[in-house]
DNA sequence: CTCTCCCGCCACCCG
DNA sequence: CGGGTGGCGGGAGAG
């Protein structure tokens, strides 16, 4: 092996080991070579290489942790806690020796086990620091790694540079704020212009090249041409300096361009061509790929904090990768000026919904609270529950609500410390129990009801989820898992799961304008001239009728494909999919108005999975609820919960799962990856297909998805397509069996234990009918938990909770005594 | 093949 | 001027 000698932190990689390796020149980097042939380099021996290197400190730190991480293995994690201890190389080995994949490494893996080393919404108690040499050596990357997450992650002010080394951590409280800056800028800058000019000109260059050559007729090597923008100067930023290609000034406007989007996609190449345009440079091939690629990992650690998620855009003449944002939209409030979709669109059946809505939400909360904790959660909407009106609800529900789940945190947080110790022990009880997946399907809520389900609920969701339980969930992160799992640490505990939960629900944001697109049309069309028409027009432009045409193959497709997969629990392929996961789908948009007043509500959770084991009472009114109108949203706590235990997925790492999106599936091809569709077309694809769409929604953690049908229909058969999701398949499927007709909320709660997980809260539709999951339930729950990202955490996690001081406090002290502090 | 994007060299820049 | 930062782009894994 060679750890040598620890250089010093930095460049403790592998590469050095090239080093040392004899036989091989040194001019070939082979770095696997020599792991092969020596055999060294397992991720744990990396590790400590890097622990060794590290400061004397962080090294005992480290040690006592026992944290040798061994990325990959999740399994450990899962298993137990028990190892916590530095694991034995030999064990290790054998996970490591698969070897770490290029997903293990992703910057977006990588950001999520960052994230979920600190609370989302951190007390104003606590202030954390982030030693870069600390999270490189125990993330076990090098530091330039973390530079790239960092520098994004300041840009959107989550953190701050305090020192030389250090960073402080600040949580998303302010993420709001941030985004509705960023969004007032990217207004100023008219990048919604920019992007529309774009592409059209890409429009207008692939004719061309495809031989219509319509308009202007560039040739390709005109396609630079693009790059340059006629338009006149935008105020755009100042000159370029080094500063100003900074990844963290490509952040923000990076971010500008989805939160001024109406469509809220935002397609690379397109993004690439703007900031290049901006910058002055010279537009050259190489720029822009140099450009494309900043984008990616930008676009990982947003993905990872699940403010983006990845899409395709497909065109006519292809598809191209773009993202989707689905963090929050509505921070800014100013709906109408924004041109809300909601706002725009049946503004008052927005406040008859709310009536239901809350409902609704309370139930969530009920049930959510059951997989959560319990008790907590009882307490918190009990106050929700008590104020009936919408007026009301919003005053109490948010502030109750979220104290409530403030304090819950910071209980939660300690706990998880202090169980740490304990989880070892616990960790043996990890796995859950039962997993039934929810049953519920929910696409055919959409069809009658969806509108004014829709916007209430949105709001509601949004209200809540972002306020109260995001915050919590986010702490763990967007990632979900890793979040959790961090955490929580083993959990294993019932408790720990509980607390789990709260953390780990992930909370996705969907933009609403695509879900009222598919909405608007599922029902038929919604109210004329909104929003959301023009934007599906412009969208329109963009996809079309590629897509329809794909859809409805492509549910087949996958169906097909998937099925097989689908009882696979682990499946490593799913290592990629976001889907997996619970899901929570949360449905922004917001009433204009009423913003103020705005019911809080719920959050729903989606409960898929297996939760079964809630109470949930609640749910019959839903039924009553959503006889209405659909509810559309469904959040979810999901919790996934500590759960990962077991996981070995070996690989699978991956992607995080936090974040999904309105998509349609894939067609094959894709597999975690979820086209978009403007939607209206979705809808006729869809529609006749009958298939479901699905929206995958994940929530951080897991992910979770949303099947809407084409208007109400869906056939039983269709469900069997979308049942399987695809991607989910193992994990959260959801499915929809025959049920999903019907969808309904359903979930039975049955174990709590397994709390965990996520549910998936289906909605609706009205016709309740039981259904029955079939059964998928147990496995797959069972996968969820092993969902790609919380695999590696698992690993983090156990330092994590070792770590777990960090967060909390301690941390600071570690300070780099090197750095020291001035 | 294309799409991603990891890796790490080496330039900046700050103290 | 040494070390922290981080631009940049080769090149390879994944699909």
């Amino acid at each position: 092996m060679a750890p040598k000698t620890p250089i010093k932190n930095e460049p403790i990689d592998l590469s050095k080991q090239k080093i040392f390796t004899p036989e091989r020149n040194p001019i070939t980097p082979v770095k696997l070579v020599d792991r092969q042939q020596t055999e060294p380099w397992t991720p744990t021996a990396n590790l400590k290489m890097l622990i060794s290197a590290a400061s004397p400190d962080i090294r005992d730190r480290e040690k006592k942790k026992g944290l040798f991480r061994p990325i990959e293995n999740k399994e450990d994690a899962l298993t137990g806690s028990l190892q916590l201890d530095v694991v034995g190389d030999s064990a290790v080995d054998e996970f490591e020796k698969q070897r770490p994949s290029r997903k293990q490494k992703s910057l977006g893996l990588l950001c999520q086990k960052f994230l979920a080393r600190y609370p989302s919404y951190p007390l104003s108690t606590e202030k954390t620091t982030i030693s870069l040499d600390e999270v490189a050596v125990s993330l076990g990357v090098e530091r330039r790694r973390i530079y790239d997450i960092v520098n994004v992650l300041e840009s959107l002010h989550l953190v701050s540079r305090v020192a030389k080394n250090q960073y402080g951590w600040h949580g998303r409280h302010s993420l709001p704020k941030t985004l509705r800056n960023l969004q007032r800028l990217g207004e100023e800058q008219k990048y919604e212009e920019q992007m529309a000019h774009f592409q059209q000109k890409e429009l207008d260059l692939m004719d061309y090249k495809l031989g219509e050559h319509k308009k202007d007729g560039y040739s390709d090597s005109q396609d630079q041409q693009l790059l340059d923008f006629s338009e006149p100067d935008y105020p755009s930023s100042s000159a370029n300096s080094r500063k100003d290609k900074s990844l963290r000034i490509m952040s923000q406007k990076f971010v500008m361009l989805f939160l001024v989007s109406k469509t809220k996609i935002v397609t690379l190449d397109v993004a690439a061509k703007i900031l290049i345009e901006e910058s002055q440079d010279t537009p050259d091939h190489s720029k822009f790929k140099t450009k494309v690629r900043r984008l990616y990992d930008i676009a990982n650690v947003l993905t990872s904090l699940a403010l983006i998620k990845k899409v395709h855009v497909t065109e006519e003449r292809g598809r191209k990768p773009a993202f989707k944002w689905i963090g929050p939209v509505d921070f800014s409030s100013s709906d109408e000026e924004r041109g809300d979709v909601s706002a725009s669109v049946l503004p008052e059946l927005k406040r008859e919904t709310y009536g239901q809505t809350q409902v609704c939400a309370k139930q969530r909360l009920a049930r959510h609270g059951s997989f959560n904790t319990v008790q907590a959660s009882e307490r918190i909407w009990r106050k929700a529950d008590s104020e009936p009106s919408s007026p009301c609800r919003e005053a109490q529900g948010s502030d109750g609500y979220s104290l409530e789940i403030g304090s819950l945190a910071a209980v939660y947080r300690q706990k998880i410390e202090d169980n740490s110790q304990a989880k070892a022990c616990a960790s043996k009880r990890v796995t859950p129990p039962s997993s039934s997946l929810d049953p519920a399907a929910p696409s055919p809520v959409l069809s009658a009801d969806s509108e004014y389900g829709v916007t209430p609920l949105a709001h509601q969701v949004f209200s809540v989820a972002h306020t109260d339980l995001q915050p919590f969930s986010m702490q763990n992160g967007p990632n979900g898992q890793v979040g959790v799992v961090s955490r929580a640490p083993a959990a294993s505990d019932v408790e720990s799961l509980q607390p789990a939960l709260l953390a780990g629900q992930p909370l996705v944001y969907v933009p609403s304008t695509s879900l009222f697109m598919l909405y608007g049309r599922l029902q038929e069309q919604l109210s004329p001239g909104s929003r959301a028409t023009s934007e599906r027009d412009s969208r329109s432009s963009e996809v079309t009728a590629a897509e329809q045409s794909s859809t409805p193959s492509v549910q087949k497709r996958l169906s097909e494909e998937r099925k097989p997969q689908e009882e696979e629990p682990a499946t490593k392929r799913q290592s990629r999919d976001y889907e997996d996961g619970p899901l929570s789908l949360v449905i922004p948009k917001k009433p204009s108005d009423s913003t103020d007043m705005a019911p809080p509500e719920t959050v729903g959770d989606g409960g898929s999975a297996s939760l079964d084991d809630l109470p949930r009472n609640g749910e019959r009114p839903a039924a009553e609820a959503l006889s209405g109108r659909a509810p559309s949203a469904w959040g979810n706590p999901s919790g996934r919960t500590e759960t990962e235990k077991p996981s070995e997925e070996k690989d699978s790492p991956t992607e995080p799962p936090l974040l999904q999106y309105v998509c349609v599936q894939s067609p094959a091809g894709l597999n975690g990856f979820s086209v978009l569709f403007s939607g209206s077309q979705i809808l006729h694809a869809v529609g006749p297909s009958s298939g479901p769409v699905n929206l995958g929604l994940s929530g951080l953690g897991s992910a979770a998805h949303l099947l809407i049908g084409p208007a109400a229909m869906l056939n039983p058969k269709s469900s069997t397509l979308s049942s399987t999701d695809p991607q989910l398949q193992g994990p959260l499927s959801l499915n929809l069996s025959p049920v999903m007709s019907r969808a309904h909320a359903i979930i039975q709660p049955e174990s709590p234990a397994c709390g965990g997980h996520p549910v998936s809260a289906v909605q609706l539709q009205q016709s309740p009918a039981p259904v029955t999951p079939k059964s998928i339930r147990r496995t797959h729950r069972e996968t969820f938990f092993k969902t790609p990202g919380s695999l590696g955490d698992p690993v983090l996690r156990r330092r994590e909770r070792n770590q777990s001081r960090n967060t909390s406090s301690a941390q600071r002290r570690l300070e780099i005594p090197s750095s020291g502090a001035d």
